[in-house]
DNA sequence: GGAATTATTAAATAATCATTAAAAACCGCA
DNA sequence: TGCGGTTTTTAATGATTATTTAATAATTCC
């Protein structure tokens, strides 16, 4: 899915996905942050739009929710004009707002630059290494990487959190899907035949950058 | 499973329903992008009609997935008509569309020409391996070999669905059509006598090839 | 230099897949 | 129905691959 639209206006709602999918673009609409949520879990989205305004869980508060699950831009929607919103809206995690009454090509513009800022096309890349993470294949330089369910895991984690530290705990947390703190060995080891694989000279390892005392962080 | 019906009004989703159920097929029937994902993932479909406009996820997005998950032909039913939809939808992967409202007969006629194409007449062949669907018959570099029925479907499954990753359970349901506790036992024997009717070197196999963890991909 | 942390390596364990053989179900046919 | 052959399933065993554990070496920070 490309867009998601979370906007309780139904007009509204149904406006902006006819505008968009004119452009091209695949787009799902939900009415409240709930359904939202449930849905980015599921699916996730290249951008988001969301409203403010929201019957039950609040913009804000679907944006921090979406800032903790992944890194994907946000577009905030707001009606309200206030400085705090914004400062708050951005401070949150989203990437760009637009106040409505919003003249639909402004909103098309920021679009388009968020994608072409963000995506080089539908696969994630990072250097010379693509990553198709519906078919959980990973390429060097054209070349396939073979990769074990757990270090795909790992790796799609990273780069999805890239430029952000993320301490042992975190990763293993969101690889393995407990809390483990005594096993930290298995995530070094991990670490290790990932740097193996992706890395040009993995003894002195650029992408996979081990944070000292902290964790590590994907670096592009 | 033949036909996949994705259609949130009710109304129209029934019509179908009977109507294709008069024709001899076998017909289930969802009202959502998300169930309709869950029952293909689990079941498969030989044809999926699929609405655009759906609450939550939506047609082209379901759509996408279904791309993703197999090669089964997928028609759109669409009521609006614009250029960029159609191109949309195709470009996605839906094999042909449909505007509503539409006339019932033109559908059937078109989903008769599916079926037809796909699953009856010509020769499927893959390398020096000759299929014959209507005949259950297959032949390697010329020769014939002996195939048993379950054998035979498996083999078709796999090549219908060729360069796509089917796990174990998907393959199961296809040709075995339940779910069963020693489904991985019989379904790995299969696969054996199939790679030694069919691999010119079954320790090596170049056509059927494991995929550890997931399931099996027919490589052509 | 020394304590804490991370990297490396090898070996043990666990999970998954392949092979084989034998039992059970199926099928055509008298 | 019962027979003989074939197909399919089940079960047991062996092989392969992934993951974890554990022991040791290297690095970093003070």
């Amino acid at each position: 899915m490309d867009i998601l639209i979370v906007e309780d206006n139904s007009e509204l709602q149904s406006l902006l996905t006819d505008f968009l999918r004119k452009e091209g673009y695949t787009v799902s609409a939900v009415s409240s942050g709930e359904k939202a949520l449930s849905l980015y879990e599921k699916y996730g989205a290249r951008l988001v739009l969301l409203d403010i305004n929201l019957p039950g869980l609040d913009g804000f508060a679907v944006c921090e929710k979406i800032r903790k699950l992944g890194n994907t831009p946000i577009i905030m929607l707001t009606a309200r004009v206030s400085k705090e919103d914004k400062l708050n809206g951005i401070i949150l995690g989203a990437d760009d707002y637009i106040e409505k009454p919003y003249d639909i090509d402004i909103l098309i513009a920021k679009i388009k630059g968020i994608f072409k800022r963000r995506f080089a096309d539908d696969k994630l890349t990072e250097g010379d290494i693509t990553i198709d993470l519906a078919a959980e294949k990973v390429t060097k330089a054209g070349k396939p990487l073979e990769m074990t369910s757990k270090e795909f895991e790992l790796l799609k984690f990273l780069i999805e959190n890239k430029g952000q530290t993320l301490t042992k705990e975190r990763l293993f947390n969101a690889v393995w899907g407990i809390d483990s703190f005594s096993e930290q060995q298995t995530l070094t080891v991990h670490i290790k035949w990932l740097r193996e694989k992706i890395e040009n000279d993995p003894k002195t390892p650029v992408h996979i950058v081990t944070v000292w005392g902290k964790g590590y962080r994907w670096e592009g």
